[in-house]
DNA sequence: TTAATGTCTCCAGTAACTAGAAGGTGAAGG
DNA sequence: CCTTCACCTTCTAGTTACTGGAGACATTAA
């Protein structure tokens, strides 16, 4: 399978492909003799685990360490429930932020007449 | 004012205002002969303005326009409304997307029993 | 006078790609 | 055989919004 062939297959754009070759996080299983990449299906199935932790939010980084622990046989569901479970405290983290910040603004659009004129508590509220 | 007490005035690391100024988003009133950056009273509550800005999330280009709004006499509150409206729908796209992030994720969380047993249903959902 | 602190500019790095240039490769059509 | 075209390679640079550091000049306190 060329780069093309795998990009395809994991749902990931070749540059993206590519890139995560190049930062050692999925490499290809192989060179052709003209250098070209080639994936085979293990190497194709990393690409989609990584293509669907990135979808979970977790950094490059975070995907490493759930890649090893993928290809890791002696590894246990609590070192991933971990990693998870941080993950999601990140999120919850994250949702209480917007939240606040969603109150706040929605309040603001809310007060604003929305007319011709320039008093705008919107305005007036970050001034 | 020297750009360490103007900075202290806005809430905002000395780097960051100094970054402000080198783009053009908020210019020091003045220079010294020595050629140091001074700040008036405007330029401060023009800080403050992007600092509050950016907390609600607006990016740099965001704040500039804001920024043009608040200097404009000639402004309509409905300008204001239009761009802190588009940003609250933003705000809302990203709590949809973090919300089913969460849920799925803490879905899979729930279900991991987190043992010493390598089997997890969350390296398996991802794999 | 000296030491410490403040300020300047410029360069580099962060995260995770993405775009584009310049050039080699492979396959299909004429 | 030749062309053409899509595909592949590497490398550089740009994105966002800063942040850190180096080297040099200015100011201020002791």
């Amino acid at each position: 399978m060329n780069i093309s062939a795998a990009s395809k297959a994991a749902g990931l754009p070749v540059k993206t492909v590519r890139y995560y070759a190049d930062i050692g996080l999925v490499q290809a299983s192989a060179r052709s003799d003209a250098g070209y990449r080639t994936y085979d299906d293990v190497a194709v199935r990393k690409l989609v685990f990584v293509r669907r932790s990135r979808a979970f939010g977790f950094s490059i980084e975070g995907c490493r360490e759930l890649l090893g622990l993928y290809q890791d046989k002696d590894r246990t569901s609590s070192d991933v429930k971990r990693i998870a479970s941080k993950r999601l405290a990140e999120i919850e983290e994250k949702q209480r932020e917007l939240q606040s910040l969603h109150d706040d603004l929605a309040h603001l659009v809310k007060s604003c007449r929305g007319d011709d004129m320039p008093d705008c508590p919107i305005i007036d509220c970050l001034g």
